[in-house]
DNA sequence: TATTGTTATACTCTATAACTATA
DNA sequence: TATAGTTATAGAGTATAACAATA
């Protein structure tokens, strides 16, 4: 049972190219990957203080400082400050990360129908992705095993 | 056809998974994504001129010079004057270096065993995902669409 | 003249710690 | 006293450009 398992390759291949093309994707616009994941919590939390983007993002607040001030200088998130509690300021989408948001969402959606336009039998591979996410989680573990997960993924899925 | 694609958003979600993985892994170990990049492809290669690295990780020679500092001040790898062209400095895995490399390749076996391990049709999920990649490929080619990729991997997948 | 690797410089993402202004 | 966001500092990955040594 040994030789055969090329699926766990398989899904390091598709995250690198997903990542590939996400690197590539922000060339001139002034956005980054970093910057756009934070435009896509915004337009789905609405406007919020720097704090709940942090939150939402897992990152650190001095992280979402840089973020919002890069996106603010590109003209696609304002800050406002909060009508009681003046330490916070309201990160909203500007009328550019509006329209940046649903040109983004609009091609998500044809990008998501184009990969699986005329497969067959859709809805039986979304069930073995499931099960592939769940093992995966599983799988990846750190208390699986004695390693901290980094052979996991072996960093071909990185570049 | 549309509401239901979600394996798009499986295949992000299992990219997302994978990155953080690899992101937590390296602790301590002077160890990073990058790093580990390159002692995978130097022991796939066998000692090589950083030109070569640069070419296999597609990455610039500055960058390569720069990883192969930190690795070699890790004790990772080491670097030796060609034979015949002194402009060249050949990369080579220390015994650490080795070690290092054959206990991730042992790990990433496990973890690959295990991802399958009594999962039924593993040969009809591997040629779906064989699938998958392939429209992936397609379906992220800018020309594709009038866009540059960017909404493709909505950075979900980055965090 | 072309190539290898380096130094110089710069930008991005990320983190922790110290500090300011407010609650 | 605790919280929100900032400045200060630092490490890592990446890039281009200029430069040295060598072909």
């Amino acid at each position: 049972m040994t030789q055969q398992a090329r699926v766990f390759d398989q899904l390091l291949q598709i995250a690198a190219i997903l990542q590939k093309d996400m690197a590539q994707s922000f060339e001139g616009t002034g956005l980054t990957g970093a910057r756009t994941h934070l435009l896509w919590e915004l337009a789905a939390l609405g406007p919020s203080p720097q704090n709940a983007l942090a939150a939402a993002l897992d990152v650190s607040a001095r992280n979402v400082t840089g973020l919002v001030d890069a996106l603010e200088a590109g003209g696609y998130v304002s800050r406002a400050p909060h009508p009681t509690d003046r330490r916070i300021s309201v990160v909203s989408l500007t009328g550019l990360g509006e329209a940046t948001m649903a040109r983004m969402q609009r091609e998500h959606q044809m990008l998501s129908e184009g990969l699986v336009d005329g497969l067959k039998e859709v809805e039986r591979i979304e069930g073995d992705l499931d099960e592939l996410i769940r093992r995966l989680q599983i799988v990846l573990t750190p208390e699986t095993f004695e390693n901290g997960g980094t052979a996991a993924s072996r960093p071909e899925a990185a570049s």
